[in-house]
DNA sequence: TATAAATAGGATAAGTTTATCCGAATTAAA
DNA sequence: TTTAATTCGGATAAACTTATCCTATTTATA
C-alpha cells in the first residue's frame, strides 16, 4: 500500500508530534529507535519532509526535528503520504493505465474508484493530532 | 497499490477469459500486445498463475493459455491478486508492523482497517466474468 | 572564537522488482 | 518420426527502493 519510506515517515511524524507537544526536539537516531527503522534512511525521509514543509528542522547544537504545536491538528496523513509517495495512490489507475480517465476507464475503474476515494477521504480526515493521542493514551503502538 | 506483475496478471486474465469464451487459446506474445506489457515478463506471471491454478496452460503446438468457460464467473479478482502479490494487502498492517493485531494496533489501525476491508470485499466480489464483459461491450479498455 | 552537537547531502552498497534472453521440454500435425 | 509451435524454467541484466557511510555545514554554548 505505502512504501517503506512512507511508513517510516508517518511513524516519525507521530513521534515528532508527541515530543513537540512537550517542547522537545528529536534526532533521527531517537526517532529510529522509537519506530524501529534504520536511522540513516529515516534521516533522508525527514529531510524530504522538511523540504516539503510538513515538519521543521533546526540545525546545529540543540537542534532536531519538530513541528509547531498549532499545526499538529492541521497536518493530515494525506500530506505526509503525498510528500513521500506522491499522489498516484489518489489519482492513479488501479491497473496501471497511463492515467485514470472516466472517458477511457480500465475494467476495474468503477469498483476501484470507490475504494481509492474512501482511502483518500480517510487520509485527508486523519490528523497527526489524533494519531499522536492514540500513542500517548497507550492505545496504539509505533513498533513491534 | 498492486505490483506491476499483479496489474499485468489481472489484465492478462481478462484477455484470456475473453478468448476462452470463443474457444481460443492465447500466447504470452498476443497477451502482451493486447495489454501493453513486456512479453517475457508477462510469460513469467502467467506461469505463476498456472502454478497457482488460477488459469490453465496447454503446452506444445496449438497450445496457449486458457481458462475453463464454466470457471470464468467463479474466478475472483482476489484470487489473482493473492496468487501474485500474496495476502499482505488483505491482512498486513498499514504502517508495516510485523502483523496487524487488534491487541497491539498501530496508530492508524482503526481507520485503515475499514479501507482495507472494503478493498478486500471489492476484490472478493468482482469476478473475471464482469471484467471481461466490460471489455467486450467496449465500455472499458486494457491499454493506453 | 573554539568546540561540540546537530541536520544536509553526496556517494555507494544491498536488496527487490521488473525485464530480457536462451535453451529444454512438450505436443499437435505433417 | 520429424518438424514447428509452444510453454517452462534458469540465468542474467536493468531499474528502482531501501539502507549505509562519510563529509560539509550550521549553530548554541563555553
Ligand atoms: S482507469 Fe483504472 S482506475 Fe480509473
Ligand atoms: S496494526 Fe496497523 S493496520 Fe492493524
Amino acid at each position: 500500500m505505502f512504501s517503506k519510506a512512507c511508513e517510516y515517515g508517518i511513524k516519525a511524524c507521530i513521534f515528532i508530534a508527541i515530543n513537540s507537544y512537550e517542547g522537545k526536539r528529536v534526532s533521527p537516531k531517537e526517532i529510529a529507535e522509537e519506530i524501529n527503522s534504520p536511522h540513516a534512511f529515516t534521516a533522508k525521509i525527514l529531510q524530504a519532509l522538511v523540504r516539503q514543509r510538513v515538519i521543521d528542522s533546526v540545525k546545529g547544537a540543540y537542534g532536531g526535528f519538530e513541528v509547531s504545536k498549532n499545526e499538529i491538528q492541521h497536518i493530515k496523513l494525506a500530506q505526509i503520504v503525498k510528500a513521500i509517495d506522491g499522489d498516484r495512490i489518489y489519482n492513479g489507475c488501479g491497473l496501471g493505465l497511463e492515467k485514470c480517465d472516466e472517458k477511457h476507464p480500465c475494467p476495474v475503474h468503477d469498483k476501484f474508484k470507490g475504494v481509492r476515494d474512501e482511502l483518500k477521504q480517510m487520509l485527508e480526515n486523519t490528523s497527526l493530532e489524533e494519531l499522536a493521542l492514540n500513542i500517548k493514551s497507550g492505545s496504539a503502538f509505533l513498533k513491534l
